[in-house]
DNA sequence: GAGCACTGC
């Protein structure tokens, strides 16, 4: 391990620095060979390992539809107490952002703020004055509430008409003060008091719709389509290839990738495009030199299912001539000429092929998504083609973002597919709505009373408000009687368990009509069938990383226009739809930014950036990035990179940076783990950096056994903290075979036990591959939190005088989680796994350190004169400890 | 005393 000596001045030193900095790049490229070496003489044969078969399982569960008997749904809970808590919630959220921006302004308008930053202040004034209306609006709540007229129908194609414009008709204003008056007026006499079975019910609250614009389908829905769904099952595969809308393209499209080297295909969903035009390029014979045709997906569910539909399609077994390959999974072989995988796989793959030598086209589907992954592979790309000429490269994107694409790929050519879908008609409010998940309950009922049968699509911010949405639905269905048609109502999101996921798979029966209540999961990852209507809020939450304090924060925002239609579009698969916005046309086309800000400025790029180091890029500063992440995200990537000894100081990459860009986590874990071979605990430490990689799901929390959930959580909880109490859980549930018994009656997620597990797994495999022994055997914690620190001196934090912890880089006031078991116990110096903005600033996973620790692991980082404790006393809340912890 | 959108390696 190379470790400088700050305090070396002399030229003996310096010289000796310089060498050991020599010697190092040369074992690192020794180390470079030896990893190639190892991948050479790897065959690949089409086995299934039990990792393999446990990942399919999973994937397959999605895809499959189950036809389990519907559960009576979640009863009905403190209905009020919940939509009351909702509201403070709502009241807190505005004054937090309220006094960030005071805060925001105070600390920093002395200081000269980046573009970047100015834009972030201003566009949180511009969330608050959209709060702000929300809560003025509010105050005149019902006010706005109009009538859906009784014969809205599709309308006729429209011209776009502006609301305000509208309104500008004589004595429009007045009128509707009038009707607001007199609508007030009947809501006070009104009938909330109403027994349920009163129709009126259902009128009295209706939201008045307009419709603004219709989403051009390219169906011609006047006339019969060509070919209907039971002709095309009984079409041959040759048949419905030629059906698709790409095949009669496909000579100019063969013709047009042979004459550039770079393509951009802007085509829209239904094409056909991703699984026919690797098909075209095989038969036009761009495999025929040995090389490889590459394609991309965001999605592991998407390489998998399309790939075994192409290999159908070409009479082949998976596998052979195409295959796939995604994480834990690699199904492909030495006749693979068709590879289909995600974008993070070829992301990897190019560490030990930085060249993609053994490709002649690659595909990048679906870049419109803008994944972390996929804005990387551009730059990489690019670079690439440069000296590759034989090497072609298609972008596929829907509309819209092709012009950018071109452009930054030197002027390729455009090439465009039109696609297969129906249109939608959209409808905005005519006001704001003030709560919109009342909103979106009044207007599932509205569309169940009066518009055709047709399935429903909502979409929510997340779990809690989709539980909230469910059961005010449920209720006021129930209330209604048999009043109307059985609605069945279905929630969807990523944490839920997968059999619950599959129902809404399941075919609506006759007469009945299914809303299916989603968060963003239903906006590009699952598709569900027969959907007509959607009505979409116009918010989602979304992730936000600041790279100044190092915190991320989960706020809920409003979407972006191309989100919006992304949404739209959702209604007009199968037949002409209907998209109902509960946002005026006016909001749309002033406050919704044109496109969703992409992952790469929004996150934390240490992994990202070791990877293009060792990858050779080394003026990351001035990669050619598509959008460029902002400055600070990289210049912190690379300070931490240098404080953990991955790059020496002329910025290189170190032996040490070598290794850890071989893990897939973050380089703070990665150090972790290359750590725990020196302190004799490699497999619990592997252990915990699989369960610290599932993302907080560990622990299930029904809503009707909340008080059962965390007797169980407490008694996982090790004295030490976190780390050492998710390595218990992880290790009982080892004891007890992988059972999923252990799980239900532990409150503990087995989805997510079983991700640790092959994570684990594949952590082991990568232990093995850069030479560290797997060592274990310590009887107590000391070793385990020391190695943790080794990877995490940067998160550390230190109890103050007011009873509050203090960040040691940023002197930022944090709390330990709630849900910790540190939590009433406040040791003296902690180390944190991350910093999390929701209500508060929280660390989540926390353990309790020994500050001479941080002098031990980290010499280079820490001076003993930072860490003095001036009081040697303990704090006066160590009065006892919470929960039988210790068990181990 | 909180309350974790969604992917991916």
């Amino acid at each position: 391990m190379s470790r400088r000596r700050s305090k070396s001045s002399s030229s003996d030193s310096v010289d000796s620095a310089e060498e050991e900095r020599r010697r190092d790049i040369k074992e690192r490229d020794e180390f470079s060979k030896r990893l190639k070496e190892k991948d050479d003489t790897k065959t690949r044969k089409v086995v299934e390992s039990k990792t393999n078969k446990r990942a399919y399982e999973e994937a397959a569960k999605r895809l499959k539809l189950q036809h389990d008997a519907r559960d009576k749904l979640i009863p009905k809970l403190r209905v009020q107490s919940r939509r009351e808590y909702l509201a403070k919630r709502k009241e807190d959220k505005v004054a937090e952002l309220e006094a960030d921006i005071v805060d925001d302004e105070y600390l920093f308008d002395e200081v000269k703020l980046t573009k970047r930053e100015k834009e972030e202040r201003e566009h949180k004034k511009r969330l608050l004055s959209i709060a702000k209306q929300h809560e003025e609006a509010r105050e005149l709540e019902r006010v706005q509430r109009y009538h859906m007229p009784k014969d809205m129908k599709t309308g006729e194609k429209g011209e776009y008409v502006e609301v305000d414009e509208r309104e500008k008709q004589p004595n429009s204003e007045q009128k509707k003060w009038e009707a607001e008056q007199l609508q007030s007026a009947l809501f006070k006499f009104g009938s909330r008091d109403v027994k349920p079975d009163e129709y009126d019910l259902l009128l009295e609250d209706e939201i008045e719709f307009v419709q603004v614009l219709r989403m051009d389908g390219s169906k011609d829905i006047d006339r019969k389509p060509e070919v209907t769904e039971s002709e095309k099952k009984k079409m041959n595969i040759e048949e419905t290839k030629k059906s698709l809308p790409v095949y009669p393209f496909r000579d100019d499209l063969i013709a047009a990738i042979r004459e550039h080297q770079v393509l951009i295909i802007e085509g829209e969903t239904g094409s056909g495009k991703t699984t026919q035009i690797p098909q075209y390029l095989y038969e036009a014979g761009f495999t025929k030199d040995g090389k490889k045709i590459g394609c991309t997906q965001p999605r592991r569910v998407a390489a998998m299912s399309v790939s075994a539909r192409v290999a159908e399609e070409m009479g082949v077994k998976l596998g052979n001539e195409v295959g796939y390959s995604i994480r834990f999974e690699d199904c492909t072989s030495e006749r693979t000429v068709l590879k289909y995988m995600t974008d993070g796989t070829l992301h990897r793959e190019f560490l030990s092929e930085p060249d993609l030598g053994s490709y002649s086209v690659m595909i990048i589907d679906e870049a419109h998504e803008r994944t972390l992954h996929t804005d990387i592979l551009f730059g990489l790309v690019k670079d690439i083609a440069r000296f590759r000429s034989d090497l072609k490269l298609l972008i596929s994107s829907a509309t819209l973002d092709a012009e950018k694409f071109s452009e930054f790929f030197d002027d390729a050519p455009i090439f465009r597919i039109p696609g297969r879908r129906y249109p939608v008609d959209i409808y905005y409010t005519k006001a704001p709505e003030a709560d919109y998940i009342d909103a979106c309950v009044v207007s599932i009922l509205q569309i169940h009373a009066t518009q055709p049968l047709g399935d429903i699509l909502v979409f929510l911010t997340g779990q809690e408000e989709i539980e909230t949405c469910h059961e005010i639905l449920q209720d006021r269905v129930k209330r209604l009687g048999s009043k109307l048609r059985e609605l069945i109502i279905l929630p969807i999101y990523a944490n839920l368990p997968s059999d619950m996921q599959a129902k809404i798979f399941d075919p609506t029966p006759p007469n009945a009509r299914k809303v299916v209540l989603a968060t963003n999961i239903a906006e590009t990852s699952l598709t569900i069938d027969n959907i007509i209507y959607v009505i979409d809020p116009g918010f989602a939450k979304q992730n936000n990383f600041n790279s100044r304090t190092g915190m991320e924060t989960l706020m809920v925002v409003p979407i972006s226009k191309a989100s919006a239609n992304q949404r739209a579009g959702r209604a007009g698969r199968v037949a002409p739809g209907k998209c109902f916005r509960l946002y005026t046309a006016w909001a749309y086309k002033h406050e919704l930014e044109d496109n969703t800000v992409p992952e790469i400025q929004r996150i934390n790029l240490g992994n990202a950036v070791l990877m293009l180091k060792a990858l050779g890029i080394n003026d990351l500063l001035h990669f050619d990035f598509l959008d460029p992440p902002p400055h600070e995200t990289l210049v912190l990537a690379l300070e931490q990179l240098y404080a953990l000894g991955a790059l020496n100081h002329h910025g290189e990459l170190t032996k040490m940076g070598r290794r850890m860009a071989e893990f897939p986590v973050d380089p703070m874990m990665a150090k972790m783990l290359l750590a725990s071979e020196k302190y004799k605990c490699s497999e619990e430490i592997v252990t915990i950096a699989a369960m610290l990689s599932v993302n907080s799901a560990v622990f299930y929390r029904p809503k009707d056994k909340i008080i059962h959930a965390d007797t169980a959580r407490k008694n996982f909880n090790h004295i030490h903290g976190d780390h050492l109490s998710l390595l218990q859980v992880y290790n009982q549930w080892c004891e007890s075979d992988y059972s999923t018994q252990w799980c239900y009656e532990n409150f503990i997620q087995y989805r997510s036990m079983k991700r640790a597990r092959d994570v684990r797994e594949q952590l082991v495999n990568l232990m093995q591959r850069v030479e560290i022994d797997m060592v274990s055997g310590v009887t107590e914690s000391i070793n385990i939190r020391k190695a943790v620190t080794a990877g995490y001196f940067y998160h550390i934090a230190k109890l103050s005088k007011g009873g509050n912890y203090k960040t040691v880089k940023h002197n930022q006031t944090v709390m330990i989680h709630p849900n910790s078991a540190l939590f009433e116990e406040l040791p003296r110096w902690v180390l944190y796994h991350e910093l999390v903005f929701t209500t508060r600033e929280f660390m989540r996973q926390v353990i309790e350190i020994e500050s001479k620790w941080l002098l031990e692991v980290a010499p280079h980082y820490y001076k003993p004169k930072e860490l003095e404790d001036s009081t040697n006393k303990k704090m006066p809340k160590t009065v006892g400890r919470a929960g039988p912890s210790d068990a181990h």
